[in-house]
DNA sequence: CTGAAAGCGCTAACAC
DNA sequence: GTGTTAGCGCTTTCAG
């Protein structure tokens, strides 16, 4: 039994409760060096019954490492962050990283004193998600492995995806179904992802329709006016939206205002968020490959952290629409 | 400008940079000892200049204190802890704490390696959302202080809100809008606060109508076969669904099966998720006060930090009723 | 195969 | 008001 109330026990406690040496003590924890097995066994028998927990700050300070990384995020509550942090979690886990989950509020100066934080804490790698694309951190991050998702900035390695071609398949989907008479509603326009798939799906609106109207909005279910406008007048029949979560606020705002969903507006999203499966009628959007996103950048972190620096690359994944029910043959063709 | 190249500077390239002892750097650094403000505003200079960061864990280590605490939650992939997550981050922060979030999968193997690689990093405290009511750390956490979130295990400062009068309080609306054959699908039955809310609720039900079924099904939009069909079989003009999650696969398993919602479904929830306000209809349902428990939970995790032991209050919030559009007198009244 | 000792970067007595 | 120094708990040469 460990008594409840006394200090966490230490190597030296280990060391002394198995009479044996300090080093030994370590090399049965760690499983290296050269022990007797009976040694060994016998070390990690004590350790079990005394309770002894190596203190990884400890260790981390002694090798250099801390097998942790730094996974900052811009903000929780849209529901894109958490799938992602679960997925880099999962993955992180799975190459024995532990990850600090950060979200910066949407401030720039929450997110550099997040990243500050982080590389003081020792991580050994971050992963993240800027809130724009403009390199808040400088010379904070050092020296520090960095993967960045979805933004582009000069000089890390970057994630991104084919957003250019998610929007022009979006657009190309609604033509197909016989609109012409096509919305965009973007989110926040200093976003390169952003503009990028706005300006694909204006570019294959003007081909081939007529640009209705193109208005932007926060990255919320709330609408500013503006946008709550362009919907209620009208003027198309289709919309293209920049992000999930501004289509579900559209799709619950077309529907308290007596516009049916798809029959008098159609709707395509980007992102594929969870609920987008559960809204009625289920949303049609654009996949954010995440699980992809996650994976592909523990790994290219983990290369990083072991020191094999791989040329900066730029991962760009693809974007794949996902055919539900927010999209019908516009009313009056 | 700092050599992109070089390994961090320490406190003591600072000092030497400085030209000022070890100590000095130290307290100009933390703003402790007592040093003449010329030396400190040169030594801070310096620090600028040279790009120094303190690093947390050499001091954590001296110090005995990280100011990082573990929020341990079981599956990001619900809405429902994202939520909380943010709100445990922010709170933190304004307490001076760093959180490190981890997800545990609903494994309770993960849940316990979790749990000691936080202790392992020597997290100053935790906060706990145990994946049921049992308590799978054992000594591991020793004597870090815990808050435990929604479960209710001995020993531990337990934040819960009252789940029964939640139930009941659904049940209430239900009843008052007419019905009176009622089902109840719960979440997983060996969650106590998940067994509290039901039970209140099929006591009321007991007392006024007529419980028309009682059925179980994950944390999921997924529908276990039992529960689809109880809900097909129209056996009931409304149900208690003991979580949104759950709710929504049942709204949306509904409208796909041609049941109206909520004319010829009526439906409360439990948590008030985020996108229980916009799906179609939006849900009504039984809020849970996230904030209140996140704040709560840090508060109390801060004085006991500081050392107020404060008796291991059990903290209960109140659970109020979400009116929202999901629930309509039954249609055959 | 095992033990003694150095030192990671920092803070806090304690001396001057 | 400033400098010296002893460790925090751990890993890892280097001798035995």
């Amino acid at each position: 039994m460990t008594d409840t109330h006394s200090k966490r026990p230490t190597l030296k406690d280990l060391a002394k409760a198995a009479s044996v040496s300090l080093a030994s003590a370590s090399y049965a924890i760690n499983g290296t060096g050269s022990l007797g097995e009976q040694t060994r066994q016998h070390v990690l028998r004590v350790a079990e019954d005394i309770g002894y927990r190596q203190n990884l700050n400890a260790r981390a300070m002694r090798t250099g490492r801390t097998r942790a990384i730094g996974l900052v995020l811009p903000d929780l509550s849209n529901p894109f962050f958490p799938s992602l942090a679960q997925s880099v979690i999962q993955t992180a886990r799975r190459w024995g990283f532990s990850v600090y989950v950060t979200d910066t509020e949407g401030s720039e100066e929450l997110e550099r004193d997040t990243l500050k934080e982080l590389v003081g804490r020792n991580v050994d790698g971050l992963i993240w998600f800027p809130i724009r694309d403009v390199d808040t951190a400088g010379p904070l991050i050092g020296n520090v492995p960095t993967i960045v998702l979805d933004r582009s900035l000069p000089g890390f390695e970057c994630i991104q995806a084919d957003y250019a071609l998610g929007g022009q398949r979006a657009v190309e989907h609604l033509l197909a179904a016989g609109h012409r008479r096509i919305g965009i509603v973007s989110g926040p326009t200093d976003i390169a992802s952003m503009r990028q798939r706005c300006e694909a799906a204006a570019a294959q609106i003007g081909r081939h329709g007529e640009l209705a109207f193109q208005v932007s909005n926060a990255f919320s279910t709330d609408l500013e006016p503006a946008v709550a406008a362009a919907i209620d007048n009208r003027a198309a029949t289709a919309v293209f939206v920049g992000a999930d979560v501004i289509a579900m606020g559209i799709l619950g705002h077309a529907q308290t205002h007596g516009l049916k969903v798809p029959d008098d507006l159609s709707i395509v999203g980007f992102d594929d968020i969870p609920w987008a499966n559960f809204s009625s009628p289920p949303l049609t959007t654009i996949e954010m490959p995440l699980e992809q996103m996650a994976s592909e950048a523990v790994e290219a972190l983990a290369q990083r952290i072991d020191g094999n620096p791989r040329a900066s690359r730029r991962i760009i994944l693809d974007t794949p629409l996902i055919s539900r029910r927010s999209v019908a043959r516009p009313a009056a063709a």
